[in-house]
DNA sequence: TATGAATGAGGATTCATTCAT
DNA sequence: CATGAATGAATCCTCATTCAT
């Protein structure tokens, strides 16, 4: 527990428990304001109002806007992953990780945060080389944490043993892909829907050929 | 069919020879300018100069910067999926017809002008009710067509028959999230290999039926 | 004369004739806010209502303060050297022509614009390499202007045979000691006082030895 | 003799014993920290993080940044001119005495901290009266200070017998002329060439005719 | 039509100053 | 005494939009 207030003198008080606490909450407020206005229409002040505090002090906390965005996007991706592996590591059979991991990373609503956040940071990257190296390295982590899954689910004779890698590539793709119909408000596919059409894949790439392997 | 919404004849004073030729000009300039720098980096003068006009005169054409943008995206959109539909109509499956609209619909590169401007429409959209819209009509359109070649394909006992919409929202959905990750950068995927992926599953999803009822 | 309002063309109208006007409106605009605020209190709103427009449009023909600023100096004492040597080149003695050049460089009063410039001049200099150049070149250009004068008092027999690029350097030294003698107020020196100074000097360094060598 | 006004104990509250000194600490910063950057990039934080306090603490101690600019400008003046004076003391004749003092006086080089001080002092003086009477009072000492050694070498029979004010004003106002040159960079004067220039003309315009009277 | 001049409403950022602890 | 958190005013600069010509 990093919580005793009697060792700042050890540096120059740069991460008293007071500072990164404040630091958080700005990421989340930062988080929350993107999520509602957009990138674009994210204005410090709204984020400084978010937070409590004003537009000016946010800046005590980071260098600047374009830093405070980058360090919340990835503050986010971080939180959500970590959590997901957690959720799933007391799952007794891979299907089911790998199933509640889909369920997990899928949109809450046409409104969910993280997601909308994705799509700022697919959009940014197409302009923006630093952000396109954060996009790729979030993403191979997310693909990984599912390949993971598919090997230990072929390990165990669960899964059929395919290109671990190559499956969770595209099946991530088809998770990216029908989210986006979901966020882009009321269409024809919910969240419901999607799941199944994912879990339905599930069974036809992996389950299939695992049946006959095991 | 509300296929020319470009060139409005509504106000007979407004549509002298050549206005709409102007307009035309713009719309391209605009494209370019966004696939280059970003919804959020583009300016009037940059229009603008692109369309060889000054950033003031671009107003005389349009009413505002964000009506321009609207028409720009719709554009572009049009223009694809007309252009898409007459470079299929001679093939003689819908097996090449299907695969052939895959391939024209995917990116010619990172950089690809109309798939970076699909980003900035999905991302819009999640803020702006009139873009998320526009966005729905758009996707309704080409999974349409999607479905129309799957349906062909059935009537000519070419394809399966399975629910030909709900397969079209599936693919094309596979299609994006696929595309997002070429656009993401020179990562694991690569247009041939993506293109390859699509052709696997018209033959396991479509053509296997196919073959069994034809 | 480039008054002729029918070259535009020629280039992008970057320079017709009401650009440049407007131009040196502004220029001063910005000398009149800098001698009466100082240049640390000078703010492009004051320049631009000095000049009679918005501040914002200042920028359209600045680039940034700080290159209007670095202009504004250049342009001062352009203005100050040309018009200087214009108004002693009709005079008949090199006596009389550095005598006059002097009187001209005097301070008005202390509020003098011209050598409040010279004043931030200095002191910026020493932090900035970009205005320590300017000021060498300015000052260079008007101690040669100084050691002209003698020069040509020397030829015409008039001074002594002295140094002129010598005696240049040290009499401009003085005459800015005593002119910042005359900017810190109401002191012990005035602007006739200083004259008197000055012209003594000339008579005993120069004069004297120009007779006995005459 | 007003010669301690930094260690007032006009509120004896406020005069506990280690107060002056730390007062004096952050008048050093302060100088340290404007010859450096220049009075305009001068910030509290750079003051307190010289004199090894937080930016907030300095205000414990001066109750405005202007302020403390303005104790930390005569402190400097105070120091350099009583320490100059003890320099001489010992020096026999009167001539020495007045070159030592030039000398003293002289810019080290061109990033001399006091000079700095003084060219930000002219500067400021030229809007600000609190600045210009300090400037003028400063100087009034100074050239008072030269015109008694001047005095002290006329009643020894050293120096010509010449109004030692009038030529103290003068002398010190070359004296300025010519640092300001030096402090410009690295130009055509020396410091060694200075020094000369000034003992040339105490030769011709003191002892010249001090020898003649003597 | 077409231009460039002009505006004015912001927006990020800086910084002296205050204050609770 | 001393700190760092917090404020808020101020400033440069940007840019869509308007308008006279």
């Amino acid at each position: 527990m990093p919580s005793a207030p009697l060792d700042p003198p050890q540096d120059l008080a740069r991460s008293r428990p007071g500072r990164s606490k404040r630091r958080l909450a700005i990421l989340e407020a930062a988080l929350a304001v993107i999520a509602e206005k957009g990138l674009e229409e994210t204005r410090m002040a709204h984020i400084g109002e978010a937070a409590g505090m004003s537009a000016g002090h946010v800046m005590y906390y980071f260098p600047s806007k374009a830093e405070l965005l980058m360090q919340a996007l990835k503050w986010s991706e971080d939180q959500f992953l970590s959590s997901a592996l957690e959720a799933i590591s007391s799952l007794p059979t891979a299907r089911e990780r790998l199933s509640r991991l889909v369920q997990l990373s899928l949109p809450d609503s046409p409104a969910d945060p993280a997601w909308i956040l994705w799509l700022e940071t697919w959009t940014r990257a197409a302009h923006d080389e630093r952000i396109a190296r954060f996009q790729r390295e979030i993403e191979q982590r997310w693909i990984g944490a599912l390949a993971d899954v598919v090997r230990e689910g072929q390990q165990s004779g669960e899964f059929a043993p395919l290109d671990a890698d190559s499956f969770a590539t595209i099946f991530s793709a088809l998770i990216d892909g029908l989210a986006i119909r979901m966020l882009g408000g009321p269409g024809s596919l919910t969240r419901e829907r999607i799941l199944e059409i994912c879990n339905e894949r599930i069974e036809t790439e992996l389950l299939a050929g695992g049946k006959v392997s095991g």
